[in-house]
DNA sequence: TATGAATGAGCTTTCATTCAT
DNA sequence: AATGAATGAAAGCTCATTCAT
């Protein structure tokens, strides 16, 4: 028992979680909310019902280790794009939309947010922890919108709201994205993020 | 033959349906999806379990039957609103923004949708309808942005696809409004519209 | 109010009763024991569910006394059939299987008499009443076997017991006549009853 | 990987299912069709409900289950029957109906087999199965009186319609050892086949 | 850790029966 | 008598979770 083995195992015990959690998130992109139970996700992960609770206590706790994974993704990438100090704000907008539009799994995201907020019998610090993270994560986005503002490139008005009403344009549109359905219409990140450029300037 | 009054019980009929859809809607938007079971409907509609299934075939009629009638309140509410020609195309924006945020109920739609769409346990034909009302209802609206566009007061650009934008913004929107958090940013009609304007001109 | 019309009423109320009866019987026959509940009962007998009621205190009730019309009809039948003197027991054995055979609900009898006798929720009186009345009505049979057995017709043996396999053998053969499958196998009255004819003599 | 005997618990979990079968024909025989619910199976295999739907995936497919085994058991048994030569078809005939009668449960066969072929709701596939399967049993059964009438033991006549109605009399008669009542006449399995004796040769 | 059988609460649905009209 | 809405007790089934191995 070398502390080399330990360290080798602490790190096979989190692959595993994270992959469980890969599984999860497939199933429920591919299945829906609905057909994601335990069962499902264990074979998915080719691991046993039982095992998948050798690394989760419950299915709420999966759910939100899923969600809380993606939003901490979410954050750390928007910051970083906050920070970037090469692209204009405007190209930063295009970036996260065209990154999120092209992902087929984000509605999934957007459900689960909502799913654990609405839910009565997930527990209230998850649900807290889930809410706190969204409003967190709003912040680098209201940053862009204000570096947009600054050099003329984005609409004046509420940083705040700009970047809210962003994010939740995006969020109902990763639901049309949905599986189970054909939306005659095109998403374009380019026309989207029109929507919040300044055109007077133009 | 019958001591009864036939057209008064077919009213009555009626109205204790439409009076089971209001109490599931109000336990969708008030408890979420999750805890909206027969059960729940039944009580706040007052009525014992089998006596809804007088009135419903199955659980998934009555959400579908909710949607249904969201969506056709809706397609009837944005019809007129694309024939008004006392409103021009912002102000018809601004109304029907502030009448989707101001209603309380309506993210249940949205999540409702969303589950009879990726719910693979609904039945095709009901999943088909629900989407086939979205789509047909993106038309008024694209309507409108045809109109705004003409008279120079919305940027230009697929109406269609910004009929969908609008759509999903709104959506995305009304999730912010279930309960069970607290958003601390305002959400503003006119803001929103802003988006959608033809500031060019100004 | 006269004597006459109190008459006229009982007799409505008595046909009324035997339409349910009637109907009932086509339910059992046509769809199945399992699929034979009141609505459908009243739905057959253009009749509404509580209606039903007026004429009979329980389903139960009426299976009971759908099986009690056919048991007396059938005694009776065969009760005269054993009085006959212009027929003898060959031609009688031939005459009731034929006219079981060709009835296609028979099946349903024996079904219910077996559905009646083993369903511990049924009252016990109405499981012997059933059950005794089918006893009964073994005797005139059982008559017939003995007159075919004194004119050298029919087999020899004790008569009760011939009676008894003859009546399993028709009610063996009315299951496989019951709707829902193809038995390629042409059942004839008269190849069965020559199961029973004394053959020594020919 | 696994603690645990992949080979044993393959064969614990085939013997639990043939446990559970015969407790649900344990059910059937003793307390009727009717009340042979889950519930009642469950108990008396001493498992949960919950439980059983890990072995079989419906209530029919129990039901559906039992009578197979006894279909294919009798099955066996009749070919084995048909293809003996140490014994001629007399003999044979009454140890097919000695075999029958003395067991109590199989009346409960033939009315599984009449309710899954009436029960609309039981699926088609299972529904033709028990159909094909009593079908198919009938060759070998009409092979022994071919076999009778060849040494000129049996009654002359088409073969298949006798071997018909010598399992529907059989069939007839185990209805009446159902529990419940008190048929007062004996049921001698040697007086049964004297009636498919061919006694002109005496 | 790993397995999957076992549990039981909870859900949807059915249906005999009652009841107000 | 006649109606059909209303009731509530089951029934079938699902699934998160636990547990013996």
């Amino acid at each position: 028992m070398s502390p080399r083995n330990v360290e080798r195992d602490r790190q096979a015990r989190e692959a595993r979680r994270e992959h469980i959690l890969d599984c999860a998130l497939q199933v429920i992109a591919k299945q829906g909310l609905d057909a994601a139970n335990i069962k499902s996700i264990a074979k998915e992960a080719k691991a046993s019902v039982g095992n998948v609770y050798n690394y989760f206590e419950s299915k709420d706790a999966i759910f939100s280790a899923v969600l809380e994974r993606g939003q901490v993704n979410y954050g750390r990438m928007i910051s970083e794009m906050a920070a970037n100090s090469e692209l204009n704000a405007r190209e930063k907008l295009l970036a996260i939309a065209d990154g999120w539009i092209k992902t087929p799994t984000n509605w999934a995201f957007t459900i689960m947010l909502q799913s654990i907020r609405t839910n009565e019998t997930v527990s209230p610090k998850l649900r807290e922890d889930a809410t706190r993270r969204f409003t967190v994560n709003l912040q680098p986005m209201a940053e862009i919108m204000r570096q947009g503002q600054r050099d003329g490139l984005l609409l004046e008005g509420d940083p705040e709201q700009h970047a809210f009403y962003f994010v939740s344009l995006i969020q109902g549109l990763t639901l049309q994205l949905a599986p189970g359905y054909e939306i005659p219409v095109a998403i374009r990140a380019a026309q989207l993020v029109r929507l919040f450029e300044n055109k007077s300037e133009s």
